[in-house]
DNA sequence: AAAGAGCGCAACCGCAGGAGC
DNA sequence: CGCTCCTGCGGTTGCGCTCTT
């Protein structure tokens, strides 16, 4: 496929932006918005290419951009995220809120990985050393489980951002609040398979499995556990999953198309029918407003899928799913299950047990 | 105080893919 | 259907600042 340079490189200036270039800049996409961003430079009187004009609109100069150090929630996140997405920084970028993709690729490499080496984890792999030199057998087969549900993930996660997307694009024309639906447990109340399980047997019917890192970005640090001696936060792995004999569910693995169809679809509801939520028992606070009626949880326009992700917390306890009713899982599930509580717990306990939160020198 | 090393971050590079013609 | 334009993305680079010796 043809690809034109972004500019000729004759005469065009490189290099850092002056503040008269960034003012300039500024002065026309408020007046014009940015338009072609190959065409702006002339309009602007600007001597730089479309695309330096386009990074430093997106990664600087952006009026919702917040700039600074990096909270500790946003470390949280950007490491969870990380170990279901990879290096997807747009992808992650979706769920840290005025956070530009550039900033966050840039802490992961400055600052998050090496913390997370020097912890004695693969900032790749997000496994221990230990889980790496043990992961054999049915290690791997976990193993191979967190990819498969990383994948799911992260196409759910685009659809998602896509949403979101779409969203805002709908509100510029149409101030009034876009909804989108999305499935959840209670939409059938007796779900409480543990989707994990279900996956580690291989066996089950299922559609798209979902999963929603859960945050309430106003309650303190994770850390602030208050039962007893062991102040350790943990994150519990929940699922929960339909009846999964009266479901149309057939598994789609590796269902790009299917994904492609469902990023297309204004609601979740018709294309995911499994949550899988991993949540920070600090952050256990569920709004009872959220519990009676969760059939359809609104998104609202703004907030988007981040807040299910860092404040929402419709109430889909454990309690249930450990009686293991349904008749696909297995003992395979729940050491699966076991095992990413346990390494998500890992991560954070380091985390947190790290003598500041600053970059480890 | 000076020089070198290390670090952080803005910016660049090149590829991929969607849209339009 | 193929080409070009345009944008988004992830990897990498290089400069300036800070720290160490």
């Amino acid at each position: 496929m043809g690809r034109s340079p972004c500019c000729d490189k004759v005469g065009l200036k490189k290099g850092p932006w002056t503040p008269e270039e960034d003012q300039k800049l500024l002065a026309y996409i408020e007046e014009h918005g940015h338009g072609s961003w190959r065409a702006l430079p002339a309009k602007a009187g600007l001597q730089r290419c479309g695309k330096s004009c386009r990074l430093r609109w997106t990664n600087y100069l952006r009026p919702d951009i917040k700039r600074g150090k990096f909270s500790l929630q946003e470390e949280q996140t950007i490491i969870q995220l990380h170990a279901l997405l990879g290096n997807r920084w747009s992808a992650i970028a979706t769920h840290l809120p005025k956070r530009t993709d550039n900033e966050i690729k840039n802490y992961w490499n400055t600052h998050l990985k090496k913390r997370l080496t020097k912890m004695g984890i693969d900032p790749v792999t997000h496994k221990t050393k230990n889980d790496a030199l043990l992961s054999t057998g049915g290690q791997s087969k976990n193993a191979a489980n967190l990819s498969h549900m990383a994948q799911w993930e992260s196409a759910r996660l685009e659809a998602e951002a896509r949403l979101v997307r779409e969203s805002k694009l709908r509100s510029s024309f149409n101030n009034t609040p876009t909804t989108y639906n999305l499935s959840s447990a209670s939409a059938q109340p007796n779900r409480s398979l543990d989707i994990l399980k279900a996956w580690s047997s291989g066996g089950c019917d299922l559609e798209s499995p979902t999963s929603i890192l859960r945050f309430s970005e106003n309650a303190p640090p994770i850390m602030t556990s208050s039962v007893g001696d062991n102040s350790v936060p943990t994150i519990e792995f929940v699922g929960t999953s339909g009846n999964s004999s009266s479901e149309t569910g057939i598994i789609k693995e590796e269902g790009e198309e299917d994904w492609k169809s469902m990023e297309n679809s204004v609601s979740f509801t018709s294309g995911l029918h499994h949550d899988m939520t991993l949540s920070i028992e600090a952050a256990w606070t569920s709004p009872e407003s959220l519990r009676g009626n969760s059939e359809h949880v609104s998104i609202m326009e703004e907030e988007g899928f981040t807040s299910l992700l860092l404040n929402d917390s419709v109430d889909r306890s454990l309690s249930d799913g450990g009686k293991d009713s349904d008749n696909c899982g297995g003992g395979e599930g729940s050491e699966y299950y076991e095992d990413n509580k346990n390494y998500w717990n890992s991560i954070l306990n380091l985390m947190n047990s790290s003598p500041d939160h600053s970059p480890m020198l």
